[in-house]
DNA sequence: ATGAAAGCGCTAACAA
DNA sequence: TTGTTAGCGCTTTCAT
């Protein structure tokens, strides 16, 4: 019966135990939980036994308190205001949420969650980011988002998944969007069709401007200059929408490539019921390998981005800057692929 | 030129600043911000005038260390080994997460992910959301989830989403299943359906049993006993294949109960592909009202859970217990209701 | 290589 | 009502 025997209480040990059980001080065991400093193999050994007797797992509030760094890392969704439901809603948000935690999660770090759909909101997850947490992923659902330029302007290290629509200092992941669109085209070319026509996205948005630009360049190239082209706003009834103006501008065109699957899906149901035989009358590609694209019959052929792995590279990108802060910000592009299924 | 004038330097502000910017104490100073004990109205109205001016954001790794209180709450995500990503590709993930996200934003917390899917990952939950949170949130995307029961054992707080397969002393909010069934089986008696069959979902899941078992006893309340049963698995494709057996076992049919929007897609197919119109030949209903039942032509009748609600009330339980520990498991059933469509 | 000691910013007894 | 003080658990100089 020397020094604390059994039962020192059912409280959850500190480093203070841990050093008392090796019988070293604080410090010492505290090199050896963080693994820094020289200490003697002997001790060492000693420390972690004792760890693993009592069972020791370090306190994290007390270690953010001391380094100024939580482990945590924001992962922002940026909405238009008010449209919190909306944005979750969307099976893109939790791809984008699986990479980054399990990114995170081969650190031993967290991601916690933020919802920026109003103005206050935007403060409040600038502020928390700021606070709470080491960094932010920052995703924004709409164009001319006011976040990333928040966060520029406060020297939070954050991180874009998507390409700002104005240029600012900040690190971005994107697929390649005109490599995309390009990708469609060869497509379309190959299997032999001619008079074509795109149904694109709005045009305020960086990825529906570069998917028709890399589509139309490709074509050119082809020695296919002209393509009619009808916009969408991305849902399945704009995209009827659209294909019934195809249909009545070019009836004889014999390819389509719609800007996402979600109007794909409306332009399969207009061509179907115009009588058009898919892909034998007319070919017809997506763009984001969703669900739906997989649920039509036949089956949507479309580009699909590598959401997951562009995710978690926007997660290691973000610790690269906090490792090593004058980093200049970095964008990566992916490259999308095509995901040839029946229509086209 | 008395006390700390200008530039104290660029330091966050703390606690200490504001006290001395007041001209009063650490303590009283924390009394006003944290709106606790008995304060002179003049004093507390220096101090606030003091927080303002210095900017002050109480530091909450501090606040942590001293109160035992996070502010975070764990929302784990639990699927079968090696599941991640398909776990956060369903809807349904990010429609509680937006839930709870917006629950806990109105009363100042986050929510940290998490994600359980292996025996290591569920040890790694549990310690975190022990550790580094107040409670958890607990997502089963799968029966016999062992997660739930860790925390139990654990004593951790813990809420789930969805009733557990087994009986677990631990708070839940859930559809009723049984009723949505009910809902289903009383649309289709009222369009007149007479020769009913269903695709129920697993055999083992909770909520596949529920709305099979509401479904059959209401058409046993309207006289309907006998119900030609298919299984399938929640896919599209299962739902094809179950739905080509219940046309061979009963050709007559002129009703369907699809245990979920996949499986009706699914059925829908072969429906048209047999040549039966639907709803005249043969009404359809699904369930989940996701995004495949809006796409659908004829866009699909089903039955809708209120899922931000439920998850938003799962949250407000879990905060319940961390403020009262003596309450006793509580379970919330919600009321699903009946989306009118075209298919039924 | 090791230990003593000084905080990190905050809350909560306890005194006054 | 207010202030003093003792920690919460950890890291990190600075001596030794």
């Amino acid at each position: 019966m020397t020094k604390t025997p059994a039962q020192p209480a059912r409280r959850t040990p500190t480093l203070e135990d841990v050093a008392k059980a090796a019988g070293v001080s604080r410090a010492t065991a505290s090199r050896v939980v963080n693994d820094v400093g020289t200490v003697d193999p002997a001790l060492r050994l000693r420390v972690h036994d004792a760890i693993a007797a009592t069972g020791y797992v370090p306190n994290s509030a007390a270690r953010t308190l001391v380094n100024r760094r939580t482990g945590t890392v924001a992962l922002v969704m940026s909405g238009s205001d008010g449209s919190a439901e909306q944005v979750f809603a969307d099976p893109f948000f939790g791809r984008i949420t699986g990479g980054v935690v399990t990114c995170l999660r081969d650190r031993g770090m967290r991601a916690t969650m933020l919802l920026a759909d109003s103005d206050k909101a935007r403060r409040d997850a600038l502020d928390t980011a700021r606070r709470e947490s080491d960094g932010a992923l920052l995703v924004s659902t709409h164009p001319n988002d006011p976040l990333p330029q928040l966060f520029v302007e406060a020297g939070v290290p954050a991180v874009l998944f998507a390409r700002p629509s104005s240029m600012l200092p900040i690190s971005f992941v994107d697929v390649g969007h005109d490599v995309g669109g390009a990708l469609a085209a060869d497509r379309l070319a190959d299997r032999g069709c001619r008079r074509i026509a795109t149904i694109a996205g709005p045009a305020d948005l960086p990825a529906a401007i570069d998917r028709l630009a890399g589509f139309e360049r490709a074509l050119q190239r082809r020695g296919i200059p002209y393509v009619h082209v009808a916009r969408g706003n991305f849902t399945a009834e704009s995209g009827e929408q659209a294909m019934t103006e195809l249909l009545a501008q070019a009836p004889d065109l014999d390819g389509v490539f719609a800007a996402n699957d979600l109007m794909a899906v409306g332009a399969l149901r207009v061509l179907r019921d115009a009588g058009r035989a898919v892909p034998d009358d007319v070919a017809l590609i997506g763009f984001d390998d969703s669900q739906p694209a997989r649920l039509t019959r036949p089956r949507l052929t479309t580009i699909s981005q590598p959401v997951e792995a562009m995710a978690a590279h926007m997660t290691t990108i973000l610790l690269t800057h906090l490792t090593t802060p004058e980093t200049p910000p970095t964008s990566v592009v992916f490259d999308p692929h095509l995901v040839p299924r029946e229509t086209a």
